[in-house]
DNA sequence: ATGAAAGCGCTAACAG
DNA sequence: CTGTTAGCGCTTTCAT
């Protein structure tokens, strides 16, 4: 807890090199322009000084901060339960921190922050922002919307304005979701059940809609709902064995659920994988190596993710700046998603 | 991705408001001093506006931020494994946010990410920073300490240099340990061994340290190393078991090895907790509820510490600011940890 | 290629 | 109590 002491500027660097302001900005800046000799002098004394720019001062002039916000809303729900959110940050670190950016986060709890998200952003504190907006009720993108900052989304938002201009970033969920149900009926399992995540998640409902676009004609008993975690898989589980004592499979929709609904197997005397063979989603490290048995699962790669939203951003804001139509906007992504064949299918 | 408009100044909402640029400051800033029909005026012409006050431009003059950077080393290591990182952030932002600073977060890959990062807290971006200095050589105290920024540590740095005014939030590793080597005792268990954490962090060693406290003259051949992973809690518990096969307790360092510890447990067929009782250590839910049987283990509350932090530093600046000697700068605190019992002892 | 000068939007004395 | 004024440190025309 020590005090900050007081910092050099410009004018000093320029003293000390006997050059103008100006000078010393332009070297500062990259140094196009200014003689070799004199970007010499100029590097000597900042070094010798110690010299910082002063960061407001600067964006006060270029209306530009370096600086991008990640909007996490409602942590408590998924975020915190697995270590997905920090992948995906870092990620979203790497990228931004090799472009010379500042992460600045605003988690949101409830309700009540949105006003403060939406002013803050409005604010025009930052270039852009990285949204991520877990429910399909959220008024969050709305806001983002309205505020005008550029932004893109991790995940699908499920959005019934106006789409145009939306940018994401998303797993394949649906296709993910179609392997791990082929996979299963490529082990001769022909009574696949679902346990869905919370559906008010874009990517459950998608998860849920690549286990229908293979099982067709399913028995729709096959089906129940879960909310991604190990205690709704347990419930989930519990349910599927009452309605449907025959099943020979169950695909969950993540590796949380997954390992509730192992267990629940287990108790009910059900060998895993030959009674019933189980597929999770996430590659959830700490989960699906830790189930007994390990758990075979969907991977996808969230780091990636990160670094593909901030890539995708930040392109996007050097278009803006260079206010040019071609180079097209960014549009969104979906990354692929790979089958980890482990002990439980 | 949309572009973002022009904002309206001060000077838009005073001639709005037939005020001067000063009163309207005023009234930003909490209005003292100014009539109440006036302060009626400009809210009014604010609103009609929809004026937000340029962050850099005050920051330029006041010289305060509002941020706060939050600097998280190595992430690799522990962070990414387990949701102690995010619950830690969720405490942090809470608290900033009840306090209207901003989050900016750092995190850092290894050596070369230093010098950024000492650049960016000597730049003088933020008011102050919560460091995260996970391993005893870490050379980003130092760094900080030279930065001349207000910091609080998490977690007791190791620290050789100067330790005047270091400030830190832990959790009581050292009681902790004790409180489960006690329980383990009072279970009647005299054969206790102790798989420890990655010894280059204080918190293994602390836990390490409350093991000794209480084992005083334990067979040394009970303590193996661990990493703080569930690999290395397998490894140092078939170690021990080679070692001392009359054991008949284990204190994990953490939960993540105490699971590994159990899986060997169960393949080498002994009962768990009838023929060893296993504690672990932080109480991180997906594997502490998830473990065959499910894991007793000391809680600490990290969300807590993540809060504390934060209002340490908070605190601090303001005594800065305010130059008085008087409310004595802040001190370290240690948070208390509880035992939970759960089936594995 | 370099320097001089004009602000960016805001706060903080200082007058009145 | 309110307005006037002088910068905060930097970038950026515009001259030279």
């Amino acid at each position: 807890m020590t005090a900050t002491a007081p910092r050099p500027t410009l004018e000093a660097v320029a003293a000390r090199a006997g050059v103008s302001r100006a000078t010393v900005s332009r070297v500062v800046n990259g140094g196009d322009g200014v003689r070799e000799p004199l970007v010499e002098r100029v590097r000597k004394a900042v070094e010798e000084l110690g010299y910082v720019p002063n960061q407001a001062a600067r964006s006060l002039v270029t209306r530009r901060h370096d600086a991008i916000a990640v909007v996490v809303a409602e942590p408590e729900t998924r975020v915190f339960a697995d270590p997905f959110f920090a992948l995906q940050l870092r990620g979203i670190s790497k990228e931004l921190t090799a472009h010379d950016n500042q992460l600045v986060l605003l988690l949101t709890e409830g309700r009540d922050d949105h006003a403060r998200v939406g002013r803050y952003l409005a604010g025009g504190h930052v270039d852009g922002a990285l949204v991520f907006s877990l429910h399909l009720d959220d008024p969050l993108p709305e806001l983002i919307q309205r505020a005008g900052v550029p932004t893109v989304f991790g995940g699908r938002p499920d959005w019934s304005g106006d789409r145009r201009g939306v940018v994401y970033v998303d797993s394949d969920n649906r296709g993910g979701a179609r392997d791990a149900v082929r996979h299963l009926a490529g082990l001769g399992r022909t009574r696949i059940a679902h346990i869905t995540g919370a559906l008010d998640q874009t990517s459950a409902v998608d998860r849920l809609d690549g286990y229908r676009d293979v099982m067709v004609d399913a028995d729709p008993r096959l089906i129940v709902e879960g909310d991604f975690t190990p205690a709704g898989g347990e419930r989930a589980m519990r349910e599927l064995l009452a309605r449907c004592p025959d099943l020979d499979a169950v695909f969950a929709a993540n590796d949380l659920s997954a390992a509730g609904a192992l267990r629940v197997l287990r108790e009910a005397g059900r060998r895993v994988p030959d009674d019933v063979a189980v597929v999770g989603f996430d590659d959830m490290l700490p989960v699906a190596e830790q189930t007994e048995p390990s758990l075979t699962t969907i991977r996808q790669d969230i780091e990636e993710m990160g670094r593909l939203m901030a890539r995708l951003l930040l392109r996007g804001l050097e278009r803006d700046a260079a206010e040019l139509g071609i180079g097209a906007a960014p549009s969104s992504v979906v990354l692929p998603t790979t089958l980890v064949r482990r002990a439980s299918a």
